[in-house]
DNA sequence: GCCAAACATGACACTTGATTCATGTCTCGA
DNA sequence: TCGAGACATGAATCAAGTGTCATGTTTGGC
């Protein structure tokens, strides 16, 4: 019996199958990367993308159905190089609090060397929300991983409820969002440290007057 | 003797004279801070706004130059929304700690009651960075001049540095905008006492163990 | 009540960029 | 080395929305 029913949507078009469609399909993701990047999604048209990367026009749909998808996986590969450079610069940390500031450093870091990326991710929210979504919602849940057995481990206070792990991971995310925007982003040259400093401070012992 | 000097592009189209043409203005923002909010910048076109306001496409442009025009508009317009806002809220804190608390509280509350006009402010970001730096740049100050103020009125650990103080306010601002994302926009009925709460706890103290 | 300025209209000419496709060229396994 | 599938081209087509303008209507001071 033939199968009839309507099959759903190919979410993603096949990958290359050769080392040519491999190298044309990077060139257009890298370049797809710095267009939008830096001229943002609306003025990076798909003409721009094609030209930077030296390809044809017509050549960027063999890859890609759209700007929109090209976008989805430039968002999920920063979200798994981002993890990979966290879990690095953090594996070596003696406590929950040094592993904040490594990580927070190892963020910032991460900004500067990788701005173009940085803002295609931050703009997908008012492309696709849902993949912006899921980017933040997946950090927060490490992070409230992180958080719980570090609690357990006796390095932080008990926030008490399951909530307030969530309110303190998405505390933490916002911070390092606002620190990359400016000083990652608008500010490049000033020395981290001392910002990664007064910021592990206020995380570790607050600012009220003792 | 004339003036034949080229002069300055005029940066705003005069203000409506009369009664009609201040409500046809208004009409217009309202519609197009909806659409905008709602549908994102790329997907409100002219004329869906005017039609949302009820007017014809060309009198757009009795008021405004651009879609981007009337988006800095709004951003201006959040501005001083929000500042009256929290000057209000706060005004009867005893100390900035407590401050932080009724600030926070009633910027998630801001939150979820203009939702359009919030992500209207975070997507200007990428359709003239300029003014989203200067609306940010200037809560910022804000912030500072409170902070320094609080800080020697002996309220708050001293930062250190005038540096130091520029790291906090951004990174409260930071956590401000992240919870407005999480609970004000994504998860708009939970209950935010508790949420401030934990925030206000994790800004007093910290959260290293004892 | 009059009239000049202010305001409003909506059809349309124009720009811009997305997507298709007929026609090639290249790659790699058998 | 050959051929089938994979890949690449770019001109042409197509859709959508912008901004203008010639034509009307309203307002408010005199």
């Amino acid at each position: 019996m033939l199968n009839t029913a309507p099959r759903a949507k190919k979410r993603t078009l096949p990958l290359p199958k050769t080392g040519r469609g491999e190298m044309t399909r990077r060139k257009i993701l890298d370049a797809a990367k710095r267009e939008i990047g830096r001229r943002g999604f609306a003025e990076a048209s798909i003409s721009t993308i094609t030209a930077e990367a030296g390809v044809a026009q017509g050549t960027f749909y063999i890859y890609f159905r759209s700007k929109e998808d090209v976008m989805r996986e430039l968002v999920l590969h920063m979200g798994r190089m981002l993890r990979h450079h966290l879990t690095e610069a953090t594996e070596g940390a003696k406590n929950r609090i040094e592993a904040e500031r490594l990580g927070l450093r190892a963020f910032l870091d991460f900004v500067r060397r990788n701005p173009d990326l940085y803002k295609v991710v931050e703009e997908s929210q008012f492309v696709d929300e849902k993949v912006y979504r899921q980017y933040y919602t997946e950090f927060a849940k490490s992070y409230r991983i992180a958080l719980a057995a570090a609690e357990k481990r006796g390095e932080i206070t008990p926030g008490g409820t399951e909530n307030a792990i969530e309110v303190r991971a998405w505390m933490l995310m916002g911070i390092a969002v606002f620190l990359g925007q400016r000083y990652g982003l608008w500010d490049p040259k000033a020395p981290l440290d001392p910002i990664v400093d007064v910021a592990t401070a206020l995380l570790a012992h607050g600012m009220a007057a003792r």
